[in-house]
DNA sequence: GACTAACCGGACTAAGAGTCCGATTGGTTG
DNA sequence: CAACCAATCGGACTCTTAGTCCGGTTAGTC
């Protein structure tokens, strides 16, 4: 568990960087915007400098997206309802896409170029089968009738990057998640 | 309307074997084993011929993708119900998924590379917007108090190529379809 | 049969992902 | 403090692919 060799301050000093980086040409230009020569070149360090900390474009988004959702993840595996264990599914379920929702509005355009990074293994991404498994959970409970299973992937499906950029504006800045909270309350049965 | 002037035959013979070629690739390998180089080399034409019929690997995705669901969109344009207009709101919307179900079951792996060729240009799709447009008439209809607009989005969200693929197996060849009528359904007003 | 506009093809360019290896340096050990 | 070495660095290099360009060819017309 704990590092098995501690990570020369060099590493750890570019790893800072690299994400300083990307995230700075992320807000810049669309995602599409940043290359992975471009990140080296801003953050100072040489292109396989950015491979070896992150083996590739995708790791590298993920990593940028699991930093900014492991607040979330830890507040769902430890903290106390609605998020964490215990009360009723329908507050849980409303504050999980409460908190997922906020996260993706503030990230849209990170969130748009992971998914053209992982292309078609995101649903490999330890972040998605963790909110997959999640909501599969809540479902199953609060509307045993539909494809629980399916009803996770559906509702993950819906947090496309360019999706919310078009549903969010400055006077609405929450219809996303608004919207997704209707949605998946109205998939839950009637009491 | 008419087209200004005949297509010439070579013209008409090309963009067919391009198409063909491309079917046959896609059905061999992945989606990504469909490059443009190896399209026109096994459609037995020149690279240029490619651009200049179809603008770009997306234009020649969305024709193809486009050629398999003009049934469809006839249908509901021109045909009687529960397709076309008229009838209860349930049944057409039961009706309209089983008909792009069937579409996205049987052409899962061009479903994937189109999203990824159409990056996120997606909602400037013309089919695309076709079914959103229809989708959101339905819901308008048969769940005024949801947001249609965004129901209609996250429908369509959920037809991924590589969750379709993930969900259909052999055994189960329509379980997509079936998923999403029940979320759909579950989606509209109780009586 | 000649004319021309549309069409053809494949060499060429540009850009980006990922690899490789000689040079460098942080940390450790005696 | 000095020497050592394994982890790390950097950028040149390869490979693949989308998209452009233009000289040559041909289908359809008069």
């Amino acid at each position: 568990m704990a590092q098995q060799r501690t990570e020369r301050v060099d590493a750890v000093r570019n790893r800072r960087a690299i994400l300083h980086a990307t995230e700075q040409l992320l807000a810049e230009g669309g995602g599409e915007h940043v290359s992975l020569d471009r990140v080296a070149a801003l953050a100072g360090v040489g292109k396989g400098t950015v491979f070896r900390r992150f083996g590739s474009r995708a790791g590298l988004l993920q990593a940028l997206l699991e930093e900014r959702s492991r607040g979330l993840r830890d507040a769902i595996t430890n903290g106390p309802p609605p998020l964490g264990h215990g009360g009723p599914v329908r507050e849980r379920l409303l504050a999980f896409l409460d908190g997922l929702g906020a996260i993706a509005e503030g990230n849209a355009v990170l969130l748009s170029a992971h998914e053209q990074a992982c292309a078609e293994d995101k649903y490999g991404d330890p972040s998605y089968q963790f909110w997959h498994r999640h909501l599969r959970t809540l479902f199953a409970e609060g509307s045993p009738d539909l494809d629980a299973d399916f009803l996770a992937h559906a509702v993950l499906a819906v947090f496309d990057g360019e999706l919310i950029r078009r549903m969010t504006s400055p006077d609405d800045p929450r219809r996303f998640t608004r919207s997704i909270q209707q949605m998946a309350t109205a998939l839950l049965d009637r009491d």
